[in-house]
DNA sequence: ACGCTTTTGTGAACGAATGCACAAAGTCAC
DNA sequence: GTGACTTTGTGCATTCGTTCACAAAAGCGT
């Protein structure tokens, strides 16, 4: 049962975390017109080592050639269809603040397998009103949006304070993974997948290294002036 | 000189990562009037084992009373120490397109340590005009900014094409510590540090994620309706 | 046809992170 | 003051991820 013939099954996650990476490197090189690349070079352009990129490709089987290289086009392909970006994915987004707005208004998403299908708030006063082309739309109306467009991906961009409620109804309504740019732990049902963005977290770990660096800087020579600072 | 008396260097990745979380977690016991946690209620409030959360605090030092729990002020200000947000962090944001926009108006930033000092762009059309209460800058502020705020941290949220040109201005400037939206690795030299922030990787894996959930329930139940969709 | 060069794919060693289980250390009731 | 109870801090085992190093496989020139 765990033994697969076909090789393929439980692909580690801190590989799939890097699959986008390869994906988009290889998009980079396929626009250059470049057919062909080899571990090293597509390594170097998505930030890891090429014994690390070769093991990670070899999880979803052997697209390489030996003395060559992998065949950019191909390679682009597999990883694709492993992701699941064969088909494009609905989004909906709930929570239309700042970043709500500058997300259904983020062109990154259609060029890579998403479709923003709806933009939906708790207030009111916002229903109706035109963001990046689409309606706001109150949040009652997903379950035909799930029954419908046939969404199952849904991205949080409201305020801490509601993020809890509102994912309770995107999982009442269907949805079982979410994108959760709320400061906030989701409590979800298993089978959801929750992933989270957190721009004060990440802000707090460079915190965390720029003042190791100072200290450091200062405990090895606290006369430097130009360079440490 | 690695083995340090006071216990304390050598933090791992791993838990530098989840402070920020438990740090949150903490202000809202705070904000409840709650003066006292234990392992299990902290760790509950920030979706991790008590275990882990133990170890993890273990690492900063010995702050906990066994039979009783953590005082909630006591352990915020040692996290907040170790993260170095006892002190208020001068960020610039770079780009001020939808996302940069959304980025100067997060209130997120100022209660979490941060100070939003200087919003830039390299287009002349923005430079001067007023976002969030502050002034578009050009790039060749970044040295006085540096020189004068003791800026560290720059955020960019600029596009994929021009964010290593600016990348390399932060960094000529003296930046040490970069959070970077663009969808792009970042080449930097040593003693800076890079964290990468990336929407359409996210969406990526929870549609990895999402595929693998539906070949699971279309190979066990091809009948099922409600449920598996 | 054959050896030389290149580059993949992978077994094995290593290191980091997690989870378990319990002794040590404290509180509290009486 | 003493014993029962609670909860921390941590040694140990295990699992997960990375790095190393090289044999196997392919192309190429002659």
């Amino acid at each position: 049962m765990t033994a697969d013939p076909s090789a393929r099954r439980g692909i580690p996650d801190a590989t799939v975390a890097r699959l986008p990476e390869y994906l988009r490197a290889l998009t980079g090189f396929a626009e250059r017109g470049i057919t062909s690349v080899s571990s090293e070079e597509l390594a170097a352009a998505s930030g890891v080592r090429s014994a690390k990129l070769r093991k990670d490709l070899s999880h979803l089987g052997s697209y390489g050639v030996r003395g060559v290289g992998y065949e950019v086009d191909h390679l682009a392909y597999q990883i694709s269809r492993e992701l699941g970006l064969t088909q494009d994915w609905p989004v909906a987004i709930v929570g239309m603040g700042n970043l709500g707005h500058a997300l259904a208004a983020y062109s990154g998403f259609a060029t890579r397998g998403f479709r923003v299908v709806a933009l939906l708030d708790q207030d009111e006063a916002l229903h109706g009103q035109q963001i990046a082309g689409l309606p706001v739309r109150p949040m009652d109306t997903l379950d035909a949006l799930v029954a419908e467009e046939g969404l199952a991906i849904g991205v949080i961009a409201t305020p801490a304070g509601s993020a809890q409620d509102v994912c309770d109804q995107l999982v009442a309504a269907g949805v079982s993974s979410i994108l959760n740019f709320a400061p906030c732990v989701l409590v979800v049902p298993d089978g959801v997948d929750v992933r989270k963005v957190d721009l004060s977290t990440e802000l707090q770990i460079l915190a965390f290294h720029e003042q190791r660096k100072a200290l450091a800087s200062a405990a090895l020579g606290p006369v430097a002036k130009g360079v440490a600072k």
